[in-house]
DNA sequence: TTAATTTATCGTATAATTGCGATATATGAT
DNA sequence: ATCATATATCGCAATTATACGATAAATTAA
């Protein structure tokens, strides 16, 4: 955009937009689906699981990180992914409190 | 991106994707607040709200009524916005579903 | 009818996203 | 030491998103 306009709202606002975007591609989803399945925090399988190249896997993962909503460690010559729990959790819970937040108040009459 | 590969996906995935995508701008979660509070289904009056031209805000009601999280009508020269509640609470639903799906089976110990 | 108001759309510019091949780097195996 | 494996990053191309001024279209007010 000309001007990123996104820092003049809410740090609430601004938080949810953010997990919300990590969330926003289904590849990322059904990495998180992965990771979750699996007890062991595999990588190079995640390419193998999805219809992607190593390269874009691994922008995904990244971007999965930079949200917070997995952790990675390298060991040896691969690495290894899980789910953060704690902003997995978080996540839910403001995207719960934001919903709630937005109940009708009277009617739910509507244009 | 070169190719759309988002159709390599699970419908389920690319459903939950596509409601994130919709709420993964402050602008659009600001939206949905102002209509949310006020009962009366504003338009003109989002755009004296946040802090954009009216016509980005026309921009992202559109996104947003694309996704069906809001649904509008015209009232004469105004436009009429209100969420649509239906999908609103169902996006809360599978995003729930989704996110419980994703629970640890055995223990969390992770990378 | 004319003027003002309201909102959607068009056109444009900029930035971010998506995707992948190629490559760099590091580890593990031989 | 050499080779294979694993993964992150670079560079590039194509697409999409963001933002806004200008304009069109329709309604309301005068």
């Amino acid at each position: 955009m000309a001007l990123n306009k996104k820092d003049a709202f809410a740090p609430p606002l601004i938080e949810l937009a953010d997990f919300a975007r990590a969330i926003a591609h289904p590849a990322r989803l059904a990495i998180l689906q992965t990771l979750a399945e699996r007890e062991s925090c595999i990588c190079g399988e995640i390419v193998e699981v999805l219809p992607l190249a190593q390269a874009t896997v691994s922008q995904h993962l990244k971007e999965l990180k930079r949200a917070g909503l997995i952790q990675g460690t390298v060991s040896g010559a691969k690495s290894c992914y899980c789910i953060h729990r704690d902003n997995w959790n978080r996540l839910l819970e403001i995207f719960q409190t934001f919903h709630s937040q937005l109940d009708t108040p009277l009617n739910s009459a509507c244009c």
